[in-house]
DNA sequence: GTATGTTGTCGACACGCGTCGACGATTATG
DNA sequence: CATAATCGTCGACGCGTGTCGACAACATAC
C-alpha cells in the first residue's frame, strides 16, 4: 500500500509538501500540486485513516445508533437513516450505522475517544434515556431524533406532535365528526416509556378537546392483531364513533382490515386517519389511507446538519427543531354520517 | 484521555508490560497483571483504536454493506443484519453497517487499507456484481449473502433455491394441483439482474416440471399493485389455475387481497404459497400464508462466521453454504378443487 | 559445577500522517 | 537600494500502540 513517502518520492517533493498539496492548509505552487496529484493517481494512494487520526486529524464520520430491540416494521427507521446519510454526504461526512446492543455504548465512546467518529446521532429516544446520559457524561457531541422527557438543553429534531394533532383534530371536526376513537400504544423498554408514544397521545388528547371532539383512547400495540382487537372493542359498545385516528401503523391496517371483513364501509360509515405512517406504506392499506406523513428523511437530514454545525462550531443557532409533515387526503376519510 | 503510559506509571511497570498484561501475548506474573488491571479500571483506560491499528494490530470490525437502492419493504434485510450482528458478537467482532452509495466502495477500500475493518459482507448480490470485482481486485476478504452468476471460487451463503422449489412443487403436487401460476419479478440494477430473482425462477421452473405441474410464470414487480395485476391477468383467461406460488412478498399480498375482493375463496378455490417471505410478515396476510420462510438470520450468522474463519485462517473448510428454510403450512393452501 | 532453558520485565522502534518552525526565494515597501 | 513581508518548500517531531530483542532472575539438566 502506497504511503505519503511514496507519493513524495514519485513527485520529487518532500512528504509534508504532499500533505499540504492535498489538504490545502498552506499555499503550494500550482505546478507542484499538479505533480503531487499525478503521483497520487498513479500510485492509487489514499491516506491511512488511522494514522491521520493519530496525528491529530479531525474525523469525518458520524455514528448513527440504530435501534435493534425487536421493533417490527422498520421501514420508517430506514427513512431516518436515509435522511441522515444524504445530509451527511452533502456536508462531506460519512455515516457509520451502529446497531445498538448493550455493550455498544462503551464501544462508541471508545471510537469517539480514538478519534474515529466525530459525533453521534440517536434515534428511538426514551423519556428517560440512559444513552443520552452516557454521551453527555463523556462529552460526546450528539443529536437526537426524538426527545427525552426534559430536553431543554439538548439538541434534537422531533416531530411537532402538537401541530400534527391540531391539523388532525381540525380536519376531522371540519368533516362533522363528533365522537372518535384513537388507537395508541405504550411501549416500554427497560421500564422507561418511548417518548413518541406518550407525547403523541398527550397532544392528540389536547387538540381533540380543543376542537370539541369526544375521543376514546384505546391502548394496544402496533400489530395487525391489535388493530383487529381495537375494532372488536369499539363495535361491541353502543356508543358509536364516526372516525378513528391511528397512531400505530400496523394496528391501523389491522383495524381497516377488520372493519372491511365485518362489512363496515370506509369512509361512508367510519373515517380512518393515520398520523404516524410513512409514504412507502400507502398502498398496503385499502382504501388508501388519509394520513399526516412522518417527514422522516427531512428529520434525519436536519439532525445530521445540526450535529455537523456543532462540530464545526458554526454557532448553529438552530439546535432544536420540530417538523410536522403534511396532511395527504386519500380515500379513507369523509363526511361524518348523519 | 488516559494512555498506556499513564497506566504504566500508576501500576509502576513499563509500558510494554501493560500491553502484555492486557493482551496476554507474553506471560506476566499474576500479581503484576492485577496491578495493571487495577490501574486500567482506575483511569478508565481504553486502548486508542487508531494507534493500535497503526502499530499493526488486527481490526475486530467487519463491514456489512447495506443495500440502499430504493427497494421497498426491507424487514427481510434487517433480519440478515441481525443475523450478522449476532454471529459477529459471538466471535467477539463488531459490525459496522455501511449504507451503500456509489463512492462508498472506494471508502470501504480505504478503511480496509487503513486497517479499520477486517473484511466485508455483501448482500443483495447481482448476477454480475461490480462490487465483487472491486473487492476481489483489492484483495479484500469478503463473503456474500447471495451469489453472482459464476461464484465457484467465491465465499457465500445463499438460499437453496433448488431445495425450496422442490419442497414447494412436491407439496402442491401432493395436494392434487395440476395447473399453477408463479408470481415473479426481474429486477435490474444498472442493467444487471439481481441474482435471487433469476435463480429462484429457474429452480421453480425445473421442479414444477419434475413434479408434473403446468406452471404459468408471470413477471411483474414486488408491489401490492402488481399483485392485483397478476390476479386480473390470471382470471381474465379461461385456463384456470388452482394454486399460485409467490416469489415476491408484496405482490403475493396484493394477489390475496385482490382475490378476496373479487370473492374468490382461499384456499378452497385457489391455494397460495409464498416462498420468499419472512416470519415477521405472517400476520400481514389473511388468511395466514403457507410459506417456506427465508432463514435470514441463520444466513447472516453463517456468512459472518465464514468470513471470520477466513480472517483467522482457521481453514474454514466450509466456504459456501446453501440454506432452504422450512415449509410452514398455514391457512392459504389446501386440496385442489375437483 | 557449568550449560541450558524458562519466566517476567524493560527499552526501543516502527507504523503513516498532521503540523510547527525554519529557511531560501521571491515580491512588495519605503 | 535596503528592508520587510510573503510564498513555497523542507525536515523534524509527536500522536499511542504492538512487538521484537535484550536481560536479569530463576529453575532444570547433566
Amino acid at each position: 500500500m502506497a504511503t505519503r513517502a511514496d507519493v513524495a518520492k514519485l513527485a520529487k517533493v518532500s512528504a509534508s509538501t504532499v500533505s499540504y498539496a492535498l489538504n490545502g492548509k498552506r499555499s503550494i505552487k500550482a505546478e507542484t500540486r499538479e505533480r503531487v496529484l499525478d503521483a497520487v493517481a498513479k500510485l492509487n494512494y489514499s491516506p491511512h485513516v488511522a494514522a491521520g487520526v493519530l496525528a491529530g486529524g479531525k474525523p469525518r464520520s458520524v455514528a448513527l445508533i440504530f435501534p435493534s430491540y425487536g421493533g417490527n416494521f422498520s421501514s420508517l427507521h430506514l427513512d431516518y437513516v436515509q435522511g441522515v446519510i444524504d445530509g451527511a454526504k452533502s456536508r462531506n461526512y460519512h455515516v457509520i450505522v451502529w446497531p445498538q446492543e448493550e455493550v455498544s455504548i462503551q464501544e462508541i465512546v471508545q471510537f469517539k475517544k480514538s478519534g474515529l467518529i466525530a459525533g453521534v446521532i440517536l434515534m428511538e429516544i426514551m423519556e428517560n434515556d440512559k444513552r443520552v446520559k452516557a454521551f453527555a457524561k463523556e462529552k460526546i457531541p450528539f443529536v437526537m431524533i426524538g426527545r427525552t422527557k426534559s430536553s431543554e438543553t439538548l439538541k434534537y429534531v422531533d416531530r411537532d406532535f402538537e401541530k400534527v394533532a391540531e391539523i388532525a383534530a381540525e380536519y376531522l371536526a371540519s368533516l362533522g365528526h363528533k365522537k372518535i376513537a384513537v388507537l395508541t400504544q405504550k411501549r416500554m423498554v427497560e421500564s422507561t416509556v418511548i417518548s413518541v408514544d406518550e407525547r403523541f397521545t398527550q397532544a392528540v388528547k389536547k387538540y381533540t378537546e380543543k376542537f370539541g371532539l369526544s375521543a376514546n383512547f384505546l391502548v394496544g400495540e402496533n400489530s395487525i392483531a391489535s388493530g383487529g382487537s381495537f375494532f372488536v372493542e369499539l363495535f361491541k359498545r353502543p356508543k358509536k364513533v364516526s372516525a378513528v385516528i391511528g397512531l400505530t401503523d400496523l394496528a391501523t391496517l389491522g383495524f381497516v382490515n377488520a372493519a372491511r371483513a365485518a362489512g363496515i364501509s370506509i369512509p361512508s360509515e367510519i373515517s380512518v386517519l393515520g398520523l404516524n405512517t410513512q409514504l412507502g406504506q400507502i398502498d398496503l392499506i385499502s382504501p388508501a389511507l388519509t394520513s399526516i406523513y412522518v417527514p422522516a428523511k427531512e428529520m434525519g437530514n436536519s439532525a445530521v446538519n445540526i450535529l455537523i454545525d456543532e462540530l464545526n462550531e458554526e454557532s448553529g443557532n438552530i439546535t432544536q427543531q420540530l417538523l410536522a409533515g403534511h396532511l395527504v387526503v386519500a380515500k379513507s376519510t369523509g363526511q361524518a354520517p348523519k
